[in-house]
DNA sequence: GCGACACTTGTTATACAGAT
DNA sequence: ATCTGTATAACAAGTGTCGC
């Protein structure tokens, strides 16, 4: 991480917690060490970032260190707030998390009188029905592949048990209540097929680019659902995860 | 490509402050 | 008194940039 990139975390960090937060666990947040952060802390309050360090309890963001304005009705913030719930609930890691910061600049970003639509919303997502179940891929190494265009070698297994090797083009992630979905097209079927990503045995992200772009491959995986827009929550789940 | 230099980072050690 | 955590310094190592 560059140290520009690691100064505005530290801020995005601080502003997430409503409490003073130590270097030891910036450090471990941000994957550097205490002393780093000590030195980047001093940056920043040379910068005239109003963070205040006091020894035993950590370090706190000054309230009034706020973004400009966002111009955003109370209805976006609820939004907003809502699907960042439901993403931090049950996105993987870094999702979870980019969604915790999102709901903290939001809070930052707005007037005054427009936080409690942040902290106290009208609107909730349920608690998942079940626990999460735990990935056999990382989904955020996943996310970049689909970003990069490359494929993905898997071994899999469906749901009665068979084992299988295949190499996919991944498209997108499906994220439902307990579960997320790779959506592929499978060198293996010639066809797109939805991998549930808790039945992944391995994976191996590959340097070798899709032979399409990743936009077109969304827009086949599409036009095989038969649909011409991104397809609901509802959609997906009632598709079948066959492989 | 190579060396000099500046900058960044990590490790270690010590001092100090607040909480228990 | 002890523990936890911040503050600071010294040093070494890694990395990037620049001129040759």
């Amino acid at each position: 991480m560059r140290r520009a990139d690691r100064l505005f975390q530290i801020i995005q960090v601080l502003r997430r917690h409503r409490r003073a937060v130590t270097a030891a666990e910036l450090a471990a947040e941000l994957e550097t060490s205490p002393r780093t952060v000590y030195r980047d802390i001093a940056t920043l309050v040379g910068q005239r970032v109003p963070i205040r360090g006091e020894a035993g309890s950590g370090y706190v963001l000054e309230r009034g260190y706020d973004l400009p304005a966002l111009m955003l009705t109370p209805d976006e913030i609820e939004a907003a707030v809502l699907g960042a719930q439901w993403v931090s609930g049950r996105g993987d890691p870094a999702l979870a998390r980019a969604a915790q910061d999102l709901i903290a600049k939001i809070a930052a970003a707005v007037p005054e009188r427009l936080r409690p639509y942040v902290f106290e919303p009208a609107s909730e997502t349920p608690p998942a029905r079940a626990r999460v179940v735990t990935d056999g891929l990382d989904i955020g190494r996943l996310r970049e592949q689909i970003h990069a265009g490359r494929k993905i070698a898997l071994r899999y297994r469906d749901e009665s048990g068979r084992e299988s090797e295949r190499v996919v083009w991944p498209v997108t992630v499906g994220y439902l209540d307990t579960v997320r979905i790779l959506v592929a097209w499978c060198e293996l079927r010639g066809d797109f097929r939805h991998f549930r990503a808790d039945r992944v045995l391995a994976a191996m992200f590959l340097d070798v680019r899709c032979p399409q772009r990743p936009a077109t491959l969304r827009a086949q995986w599409r036009r095989s659902l038969g649909l011409r827009r991104r397809p609901s929550a509802d959609e997906a789940d009632a598709r079948p995860a066959a492989v």
